[in-house]
DNA sequence: CTGAAAGCGCTTACAG
DNA sequence: CTGAAAGCGCTTACAG
C-alpha cells in the first residue's frame, strides 16, 4: 500500500526545498541541470503526480465540466453524453454526469452542489417539471457568479447564455412536408404537451407544414401526450378512429408504439400507414419495420456544447463584460427507413 | 456578476477572525449566541457555500467517484449509470463518468489521470481490449495506492478488490434449459469471441445446458462473433444452412438481428424459430416480435457497486489490513416475451 | 541557483 | 469567547 508521494515528501529525501523540487518538475530554467535531473528521476521512481485537488484550488480552475440531463436511459442523451465526454477529454477535461430525473428539485440540487468550485461550468437540458414552472433562479443564480452555461435540446429564451439546438420546427416542417409530398393527406401528429419545449416547436412546424399545402389542420388528429407511462390507449383509438395516411411521432417511443398498435388493428405499415420518428436511435434502426426518422445527432450536438462551454471557460480570463453569447444550430436529416413508402 | 463569497471575506466585512466565521457557521458553541447569529445572518445573505475544492483538499476526500465504461451507448451500462449515480447521490456523492470506448489506451489514461486526488474511488467495467491484453497493471497500482475499486460485470479474476456480477454462466444456462423445455433440439448460440469474459462464460452455460440434456455440443451452431459491426452475413448464414429450432443470442443487437434476417429468409418467429437474447433493453422491448431475454437488472448492479464502493471509502479511515474483498451476484430473471413460444 | 514566504479556501488544536 | 497558527498540496514572486 504506497500511497501517493508528495512534493514535500520528495523535498525531504533529497534535501531540498518545496520550491525547488517543484520547479524542477516544471522544467524551470532557474534550477540546475543536475538538481533537476536528481528531482525528476527520483519523481519518476515514486511515480510521483501532482495532486489535482490542490491544483484546482491554486487556479481556481478544476478542469471539469457538469452536464445535467433529464435521463439517461434515453438514448438521445446518452449519445449527447458521449459528444461531450469526446471533446472535453480531447482538451484535458473531465465529464461529471447529472440525472435530473426529469425533476426540478434534483436540478437546483444538483446546480448548487456544483457551483462551489467543484466544476468549471455546466451543460443542460431543462427538466419537464422546470419547464413546466418557469423556474430559472438556480440557473441564472450560477450565470451571475460567472460559471459559465451551456443549454442544449430543451432551452429557454428566459434564459441569456450558449445554447446548443436543432430547429425544431423546420425539422418536424420537412418531415411533415415528405409526406405530403408522397401524396398524403391525413396526416397524424403524436407529440408531447406543451410545455415541453421542443414538443411544441415540433408541433408548430407540423401544423406550418400543413397550412403551407392547404391541408386543414384537424385537431383530432392531434395527440398531445403527457404522461410517459400509458399512452398506449389514446394512441390506438388515434388509429382506430381516424382512417389515417400517415403518423408523425416527436420520439420513437411514440413511434414504435405508433407501429406495434398498428400491426394489433391489422393496419400494415408502411402499406396502409407510413410512419415517421423524430430521433435517430436504436429502436428506430432494430425495429420492424426499421423506422424514418429524423437524426438529431446527438454526438454533434454534446461536442459543440462541450466546445462552446470550454471556450468560454477558458476565455474568461480576459473578463470581457461584452458576453456575446450564441445559439448554434446543428442540422438535421431525414433518415428514410421501411416505415414510410 | 457576484462572484462567491469566501470566509476571508465575511471575516473582513464583520471584523472578526476567519475561525470565528468559520465556527459560527458550523454551529460552535464556542462561539458566542451573539456573534453566531450576525455571522450565519451575514453569510446567508451573501448566499455564502463552503468551496468544494478546499474542503476536499482539507479532507483528503472528494466525495465523488468514477465509473468507467466501455460504452456509453449500451442500454444496460446507461442503466448501471443511472444506478451508481442514484446511490451515490444519497449518499452525498458526485458521479464522474469515464468512457474507455473498448481501448486498453484510455482506460489507462482515465485512471491515471484521476488517480491524483480527484475522486475517492473506481467502479470499472473492463474495456474489451483490457480482457484480451490481459493488462491491469493499472487497476492494480491504484488498487495499491489505497484507492478502493469495485469491478462490475467485465470482470477478472487476476484482481482482488470488491466484484458485482451476475452469475453469467448459469443465466445462459437456465435459458438454454428453458429452450430444451420447450422440446427443441438444435439451438444455436450466438456469442462474442472468448476473451470477452461475459460471452465466455455465457457459452460456457450452453454447453453445460445442452451436456446436461445429452444434446450433442454442434460446433456448427455456436457463432463467434468479433466484429461488432459486419456480422450479419455470419448470422444469415448460419440459419440459411442449419434446420434450426431456436437461437440463443448473448446480447440483444445479435437476438434482434437474427430476428431481422430470419424474417429476410422467410423463418416465422416465433412459430418456426424462437429466440432469447440477454441485457433487458429498449430494443428487447419494442422490437416486433418483443424479445424474450435474460434481463441483467443493470440500475440494481449500479447502486450494489456504488454501495460497496462508498462503504470501502468510508470504512478506510480505519485502515483495517485484513483487507476482506467480497463479489456480489446480481440475481438474473428471464423475461417471456414473443419471440419464444 | 536555491529557498522562504505568501497564498488558494478551508478547519481545528491551541493560546489567551 | 476570540483569534493566531499550522496545515491540506501546490505555485510563484521575491530575496539572497
Amino acid at each position: 500500500m504506497r500511497k501517493k508521494v508528495t512534493l514535500k515528501q520528495i523535498a525531504k529525501e533529497l534535501d531540498v526545498s518545496i520550491s525547488t523540487v517543484s520547479k524542477s518538475l516544471k522544467n524551470s530554467l532557474e534550477i540546475s541541470e543536475d538538481t533537476r535531473q536528481k528531482v525528476q528521476a527520483f519523481a519518476k521512481l515514486y511515480n510521483y503526480k501532482p495532486n489535482n485537488i490542490a491544483l484546482s484550488l491554486k487556479n481556481k480552475k478544476t478542469k471539469t465540466i457538469c452536464i445535467i440531463i433529464p435521463e439517461i436511459i434515453h438514448h438521445f442523451f446518452a449519445t449527447v453524453i458521449s459528444g461531450v465526454e469526446n471533446v472535453a477529454n480531447e482538451n484535458g477535461y473531465n465529464v461529471l454526469v447529472c440525472l435530473s430525473d426529469e425533476s426540478f428539485d434534483k436540478e437546483v440540487i444538483n446546480m448548487e452542489m456544483l457551483a462551489n468550485g467543484s466544476i468549471d461550468g455546466f451543460i443542460i437540458s431543462l427538466s419537464k417539471e422546470t419547464q413546466q414552472k418557469k423556474d430559472f433562479h438556480h440557473i441564472v443564480e450560477v450565470i451571475n457568479q460567472g460559471m459559465p452555461v451551456v443549454m442544449f435540446d430543451r432551452v429557454t429564451n428566459d434564459i441569456l447564455c450558449d445554447k446548443v439546438i436543432i430547429d425544431d420546427n423546420l425539422a418536424a416542417f420537412d418531415a411533415t412536408q415528405f409526406l405530403i409530398n408522397k401524396g398524403f393527406k391525413k396526416i397524424a401528429l403524436i407529440t408531447t404537451v406543451d410545455y415541453v419545449s421542443v414538443g411544441k416547436l415540433r408541433t408548430e412546424g407540423y401544423i406550418k407544414a400543413l397550412k403551407n399545402n392547404d391541408i386543414k389542420v384537424d385537431e383530432n388528429l392531434i395527440l398531445k401526450i403527457e404522461d410517459t407511462e400509458n399512452f398506449e390507449d389514446s394512441i390506438e383509438n388515434l388509429l382506430r378512429t381516424n382512417q389515417l395516411d400517415a403518423v408523425f411521432a416527436v420520439n420513437e417511443i411514440f413511434a414504435v408504439t405508433a407501429i406495434k398498435l398498428a400491426r394489433k388493428l391489422n393496419i400494415k405499415v408502411p402499406e396502409e400507414l407510413s410512419v415517421i420518428g423524430f430521433t435517430d436511435g436504436i429502436i428506430s434502426k432494430y425495429s420492424t419495420p426499421s423506422i424514418s426518422t429524423v437524426s438529431q445527432n446527438g454526438r454533434k450536438m454534446g461536442g459543440k456544447a462541450a466546445k462552446m462551454l470550454i471556450d468560454r471557460v477558458e476565455s474568461e480570463e480576459e473578463e470581457q463584460e461584452d458576453e456575446q453569447y450564441s445559439t448554434e444550430v446543428i442540422e438535421t436529416e431525414l433518415v428514410e427507413r421501411e416505415s414510410t413508402l
